[in-house]
DNA sequence: GATCAATGTGAGATCGATCTCACATCCGGA
DNA sequence: TCCGGATGTGAGATCGATCTCACATTGATC
């Protein structure tokens, strides 16, 4: 079935030499005679010698592999998240697993579990829940470096490498209310999820830092689908007293929103100003273009993914913790509300 | 630092027992005693014992790791598949390990090399290059089940998930002809990738059986990234006699083409008819949506998934070839030519 | 010429799970 | 009562790489 490799003993007898002095040639530690390790390494060469990572890894405690677990790998943030991830672990021999929750704890779990008897190196996550969290702590208590991306968790020190949500949400509802907008509509997720927290932190402030009272029927609760936020666009858009703008907390909201105020024919920013979180690559195809809160996304793989490898070479320092600021970048999807 | 594990000798200990019992316990095979083998459940639970799967690797001399080669986790053709070929590996204990060989021949060599080491156990593989294989051809002889999807490479016997990218391109440009146009243009990707062959042969057998001569001034070539194939696009509609249709090989190309074609102020579909390969959801967005040609994506990666288990599972049959046929979808993106 | 350090090499243990083999013990049937 | 198969258990080998330790050499130094 599986043709096996060539092994260290194969290597060592083609040499004439042991197991022990073979390794000491291939991996150049210990006294070798230099001619001795030139036969060794020709030996090696010439048989097509590979070292078996299962068997190093059995003898280290540790395969040369990084989990990822995303909330969805399919979430083109988390994709360009991963790939970066994996270009800086590539630089170092690691190779990433990745693992997507799909939002849910309990896949998380099981997912942890099942990752942890593989004796994987370190782990980068980012937590479904910002409360049920044991199990995240528990796997840190055994010694894997773990660092946080995206969210964060209680009670788990650990690196972690996040973006200001309560700020940018607070600047996207501020431009709103720059724009004379009151009857600002909110399309968020379930507060499970910690971005969701403080991003409805954000819009909070927002209002009352203006003396805008909160509306609570304003708001709309939807599962973070395309498919499930035109519906909860639809809902929120079908009241009377209609918001005169709308603030979504996350790309695909964002796209929902907009499928679900066209199919009632309202248009922006004539009828609806709207505003996202996340800035996303269609984001400007359409007509209008849309106005959204930008997350350093190129920046926030590469410094996880560097912190998770310091940890690996044994860097012991206190956690340090990252929040990267967001950046308003404004396009065409909000209109001046006394100008309509 | 890594905190230890418990191992089945501290569980036979711990249920004073021999190794060799604890294992036949908990893996239930051989003879064990029924109060014997109660023992030995009740303490692994008490420890927590989990198996090292290391350790299982090293002597069946397989990780429980499948690997996953795409062109580019990115691109959200690849991210579904990659999403669904990890839920359906999942169910049979296994993991997904992804690295993206981002069209790269020679990273391809170097991932597939590094992969090798790892005891892994069978590879989902969509090769970038058509004929440069020999490393492919070198991994499925070691004896490691592969299965190819998105492309197929020659000289390779084993199982592989395609689509009709032939038909697909040649129905996508007869669907232009039958609304007027000859001059239609073709923005492809480097021909080392099988679908770019495949979809530029369409595309020519179209033509030529509507009596329609080539014109290689009507053939942009790009790198398949979105600021190449705005480049590209502008470099083709800037000449004189420009093509009144645009074919665009993949849905990267398809989005280099809208911006391009705005950019220049060519309105879609009065000044230019657009149909694309491959469906994405901004197609739906823009305005008007575009027409496309679609990959039945979702049937992808559970099939290939499955294929990989089958053959892991030992099942010796002839390689399968299977090629999904692909769908026009009509939206508002082509014109009459001659009623423009 | 003796001594000690530097240099070079190999035998064997180790990591954790599993499998083979040998050795008990028990029971029913002759 | 004795025998043979069924049942239950443990000692030790194995997977492949690496590391420790012990044992040789060699050369330099007094």
């Amino acid at each position: 079935m599986t043709q096996k490799g060539i092994t260290l003993k194969e290597v060592a007898a083609a040499a004439n030499v042991s197991r022990a002095t073979a390794a000491r040639a291939l991996n150049s530690y210990g006294y070798v005679g230099d001619e001795t390790a030139l036969r060794v390494l020709e030996a090696a060469e010439r048989l097509g010698y590979r070292a078996n990572l299962v068997a190093q890894a059995l003898r280290s405690g540790q395969l040369p592999i990084v989990g990822f677990v995303p909330g969805d790998i399919q979430n083109p943030f988390f994709a360009r998240i991963a790939h970066d991830i994996e270009v800086e672990l590539r630089k170092h021999r690691h190779n990433l697993l990745i693992a997507s929750s799909e939002e849910n704890v309990e896949q998380e779990k099981e997912l942890l579990e099942s990752l942890r008897s593989l004796s994987i190196r370190g782990f980068i996550l980012a937590p479904t829940s910002a409360t049920d969290s044991q199990h995240i702590v528990q796997l840190a208590n055994e010694g894997a470096p773990v660092v946080l991306i995206d969210r964060v968790v209680k009670d788990l020190q650990c690196d972690s490498v996040v973006v200001d949500n309560e700020g940018g949400a607070r600047e996207a509802v501020d431009y709103l209310i720059a724009n004379d907008h009151e009857r600002i509509g909110l399309l968020r997720d379930e507060s499970r999820i910690f971005t969701a927290q403080e991003r409805l932190a954000g819009y909070q402030n927002s209002l009352r830092s203006h003396g805008i009272a909160l509306d609570e029927s304003l708001i709309s609760v939807s599962r973070s689908t395309v498919e499930h936020a035109v519906e909860a666009t639809i809902r929120l858009f079908s009241r009377r007293n209609r918001p005169t703008a709308l603030f979504t907390v996350d790309s695909l909201m964002t796209q929902g929103a907009l499928l679900g105020l066209r199919s009632m024919g309202l248009s922006i920013p004539h009828d609806v100003s709207l505003v996202g979180f996340d800035d996303f690559n269609l984001a400007t195809f359409t007509d209008p273009q849309i106005t959204v809160v930008a997350q350093p996304i190129s920046e926030i793989g590469p410094l996880a993914a560097k912190f998770l490898l310091e940890r690996l070479a044994g860097k012991k320092i206190a956690p340090r913790h990252i929040r990267f600021p967001t950046r308003l970048i404004v396009r065409g999807s909000v209109a001046q509300f006394n100008r309509r």
